[in-house]
This record gives C-alpha cells, sequence and structure tokens, in this order.
DNA sequence: AAAAAAG
C-alpha cells in the first residue's frame, strides 16, 4: 500500500504529516504528489473532501524548500474563489509548515491592506488570495509577479460560476510562462476544459472519482410548506427539535437577506445558532466560522458561500430552508453532511413554487428524494402567523383545538414577552431608528441572559425555553417590513452579537450533543 | 428567485 513516505516529499513535511495522524494518502494525493514534485503541471478533478488541498500543499512546501522569498515577489500563488477557503488553505500552511520557516501571505478582501503589506514587504514564499484583493495590491505596486514558480488555480469551476474568469487571466499573464501551475476543478465541463488548455503545458491529469452526487449515508427528505417564511421557519424549528442525532447542522437560504432574517428568528427563539453571508463583515464571518468548528454554535444560517469547499468536519444536519435554483448546489450543499463514509441527514423545505426545481435536483442526483410527511398534495391549509398582532383566531389558542397534523405545532402564539416589545418600546430609544444602532441595546442586554443560565432546560438540543426577552425591535413579523426598510440601507447580515469573543454559556449546548 | 469578490 503507498503511504506517504512513499511520494517523494521532504523529511521535514513527512514529519509534520505523521504528527498530524495521516500515514496513508487519499487518491488524489498518492496522484498528483509526485508529479507535482517532478514539476509537472496537474489537472486535478476532485471534490472537497478528497484531500484536495493537502495535494498541492505538500509537495509546494517540499519544493519551496530550495531558495528564499524576496520582498514583494511572491514564489508561488494559491487563488482561491472565497475568503474563508483562502484562509483555511493558509492554515494547511501552518499545520503541514510547521517544520519550515515560510512566509505566507493572505490577501483577502475584507480586512486592512496593512499588514498584509507588511507580510509582501518581508517577503512572501507563499501567496494565498482572493483574485480581487490581489489585482487590488498588483495594482497599488506593492507586488511583483515576475518572481512566482507554481501556480495554483483551485475551485476552478466555482471560479467559472462566479464570473473570476477575466480575473484569473489577468493575474496568469502577470506571471512568467515557465512557471508550475497545478488546476484543480470538481467538475470539467467544456469551458473549464479550454481554461485548462491554456493554462497548462502537457498536464497529469489526476480525477478522482466524484462521490457519487450524493452520498449514500445520508438520508434525504423533502418536506412540504407554503411559500411564507413564518411557516417555514415554525417547520424548521419543529424539524430542528425532533432530530434526535442532532450534533450541529447548516440551515442554508437562498438570499442573503433570508439569511439575516432566519437567524434572528432563531435566536429570538433561543437557538444556539450563527449566520454566515457574504455581506457580512469579515470578523463576524471568521467569528462565526470559529464558533461553528469549535461547537460553540449548534446551527449555522448560510447562503451558498458556505455550501462548498468549506472544511466543517461532522456537521451531522443540513436543511435546506430554500431549494437551490441550481441543482448543483443541492449537491454542494448536502455535500457537508455524511462525510468520509459517516452518517448525515438532509432535509429540504419545498413549497408549490419549488417544483420545477426539485425536479432538476431529482434528476440530477437521478434519484427521487422521500417526502417527510407527505407531499405538496397533502399538505394543510397554510398556517397564519402566530406572530400576528392580531388576537387569537379561532381553534388556534395555546391548547391548539382546530386542525391538527403534524406540522401543526408551535404555531400556538407565542409567550408573552414576544409580543411585548410590539406595544413599542420599553425597549427601543425613540431617537433609534437604524438598526446598527439597536445593536448596542442587544449587546448590553445579553449579560442578562447569561444570569438566566440555572434556568435554561438543556433537554432540547440547540434550544433553550424561558428566555427571558431582551427585544429590542420586535418579535412580530408584522413589524418585519419596517425593520427591512432600515436594514437595507445598511445590511451587514448579523453581527455577533454579544459573542464577542466567548459565546454566553447558555447558548452552549447542555446535554446531549 | 441568488451568491460570490475590490471598495
Amino acid at each position: 500500500m503507498t503511504t506517504f513516505s512513499d511520494l517523494g516529499l521532504s523529511q521535514k513535511v513527512l514529519t509534520a504529516v505523521t504528527d498530524a495522524g495521516y500515514t496513508i494518502p487519499t487518491p488524489i494525493q498518492a496522484g498528483a504528489i509526485p508529479p507535482a514534485l517532478q514539476r509537472r503541471d496537474i489537472l486535478g478533478i476532485a471534490q472537497t473532501g478528497t484531500g484536495k488541498t493537502a495535494s498541492f500543499v505538500l509537495p509546494m512546501l517540499t519544493l519551496l524548500e530550495k531558495g528564499r522569498a524576496r520582498a514583494r515577489m511572491p514564489r508561488t500563488l494559491i487563488l482561491e474563489p472565497t475568503r474563508e477557503l483562502a484562509a483555511q488553505v493558509a492554515e494547511n500552511f501552518e499545520k503541514y509548515g510547521k517544520n519550515h520557516k515560510l512566509n505566507v501571505a493572505l490577501l483577502i478582501g475584507g480586512v486592512s491592506f496593512d499588514e498584509q503589506d507588511r507580510k509582501l514587504e518581508r517577503g512572501a514564499d507563499v501567496l494565498i488570495c482572493t483574485p480581487g484583493r490581489l489585482l487590488d495590491h498588483c495594482e497599488r505596486g506593492k507586488l511583483l509577479m515576475t518572481g512566482v514558480e507554481i501556480l495554483v488555480i483551485d475551485e476552478a469551476d466555482r471560479m467559472l460560476d462566479m464570473g473570476f474568469i477575466p480575473d484569473i487571466e489577468r493575474i496568469a499573464k502577470l506571471i512568467p510562462f515557465t512557471r508550475q501551475t497545478l488546476f484543480f476543478s470538481a467538475t470539467m465541463p467544456p469551458e473549464i476544459q479550454k481554461l485548462a488548455d491554456r493554462f497548462l503545458q502537457n498536464p497529469e491529469r489526476v480525477e478522482v472519482s466524484t462521490r457519487s452526487s450524493t452520498a449514500t449515508t445520508v438520508t434525504q427528505r423533502l418536506v412540504a410548506t407554503h411559500s411564507k417564511d413564518y411557516e417555514k421557519r415554525a417547520i424548521l424549528r419543529d424539524l430542528i427539535q425532533k432530530q434526535e442525532e442532532l450534533k450541529n447542522a447548516i440551515i442554508f437560504c437562498n438570499r442573503k437577506l433570508d439569511v439575516a432574517e432566519l437567524y434572528r428568528s432563531l435566536s429570538r427563539h433561543g437557538f444556539s445558532v450563527g449566520a454566515l453571508h457574504g455581506d457580512m463583515d469579515q470578523s463576524s464571518r471568521t467569528k462565526m466560522l470559529a464558533g461553528f468548528k469549535d461547537n460553540a454554535i449548534t446551527l449555522l444560517v448560510a447562503s451558498d458561500v458556505a455550501a462548498r469547499g468549506l472544511d466543517i468536519p461532522d456537521v451531522s444536519h443540513v436543511f435546506n430552508f430554500d431549494v437551490p435554483i441550481h441543482a448543483e448546489d443541492y449537491v454542494h450543499r448536502i455535500g457537508r453532511t455524511g462525510r468520509a463514509g459517516r452518517s448525515g441527514a438532509a432535509f429540504t423545505l419545498v413549497s408549490k413554487r419549488d417544483t420545477k426545481f426539485v425536479d432538476a435536483i431529482e434528476k440530477l442526483i437521478d434519484k427521487k428524494i422521500e417526502w417527510l410527511n407527505g407531499d405538496l398534495s397533502a399538505l394543510p391549509a397554510p398556517m397564519e402567523s402566530h406572530e400576528s398582532s392580531k388576537p387569537e383566531r379561532g381553534g388556534r389558542d395555546g391548547k391548539r383545538g382546530g386542525r391538527r397534523n403534524d406540522r401543526d405545532r408551535d404555531y400556538a402564539p407565542r409567550p408573552v414577552h414576544s409580543h411585548k416589545s410590539d406595544t413599542k418600546s420599553d425597549d427601543i430609544p425613540a431617537a433609534v431608528t437604524t438598526v446598527a444602532a439597536l445593536e448596542p441595546v442587544i449587546a448590553k442586554a445579553e449579560p442578562v441572559r447569561s444570569e438566566r443560565k440555572a434556568e435554561t432546560k438543556p433537554q432540547n438540543a440547540g434550544r433553550h425555553s424561558n428566555r427571558p426577552a431582551p427585544q429590542p425591535y420586535p418579535a412580530n413579523d408584522d413589524n418585519r417590513d419596517r425593520r427591512n426598510r432600515y436594514r437595507r440601507d445598511q445590511d451587514d447580515g448579523p453581527t455577533p452579537v454579544g459573542f464577542g469573543d466567548d459565546i454566553p454559556a447558555f447558548m452552549l449546548i447542555a446535554g446531549k450533543a
């Protein structure tokens, strides 16, 4: 059997790999590392979760042992489509490069130039970038690309989706023709093949069998719903609480605004929740992701920024709050669970308007997905918003006399505290008109909530009831439009309010994880 | 019907 020591890697690299606990390379690593070490170009066709990152990081480390970086002349360059992916690759260099003294510079948007400039000035052996920020540095004249010996283009198909290809071409033109190029893509549509033909010279093609579209260890279910968000949120809450083995979950929405809204809703309902989307400021993105990885946050509401590539191990559940518009995104999203042969569950909320997207998904994965509680034809009449400010309607009192079905719970009128702040504002200073101005109010309220820790009931995963009510703006969704009007001006998405550096204890799951 | 990335 092939081991890492058979691949031609340097001793320093091997030691770090062994220390990290690995002995057997994955297929993409076994296939790509030896030719990469011989300075061959590589065309790697592999998805995330296949060990792709190490398949370029390890040979790069070995090759970089010869030579030294010069100021403003990086020796190698890695291009990634998202900031999080770039940061993740940088972590890999830290981990496997611990026996090397290499300068690694992470050039991504959303953070200040100063530190990046300093690193470049010092001379970077490895530059890990998102395209926009790299070009920005180049245009500022801080960077000379003529010393780049190795170029890595990662997730090329996603770069294409995101319209980065012109940027990539511009960058590639700045780099000497004699470079070695390592090119990775999960899929090989014709445009990507053409791109590869242009960028690569006589490449070694390494293809690892794509995870057969969706892993068989993942239980997939469709959940019928009407299209109203309050109904979808209620169904989602119920679904989450019914899960017995929920360790952590990513909840995908199609739009950033919906990510922000669902995040607020879930946190108001006392769930341990974070959010991730591209309009959030970078420090919040980083914090949220770190909190989720550390299990400080159980639920992560995310846009498709989190669908691909991010290495979040052990996600037990994926919930699609919205059906993805592009069928491939479904595969990527539910690929966040059931990794490495573990079991996982993926639930997708489906309303009538989503059926054509579901059809496309089923066609792509070549199988029918079962409904959890009957399909759309079995759907009862739309539920009314419990969050409505109107008094109770017939049959919908706390005991729920009227229509009953599996879904019909948790739509009882909210406990008083949800409505209380409706009555306008003991909590909201009259002058406050923007969400930004409200945030400190939330933050201030936070310690109060922490003190209530002793009262929390741990039996529900991620859920904590009897929460006190620091509602800085109405929980009542009839007020949503008003809020959104504020929000639209400056929607940074959710900030991890009140969790600064540590998450209040009551937000952690007590009891079974 | 969207998201991502440069400000």
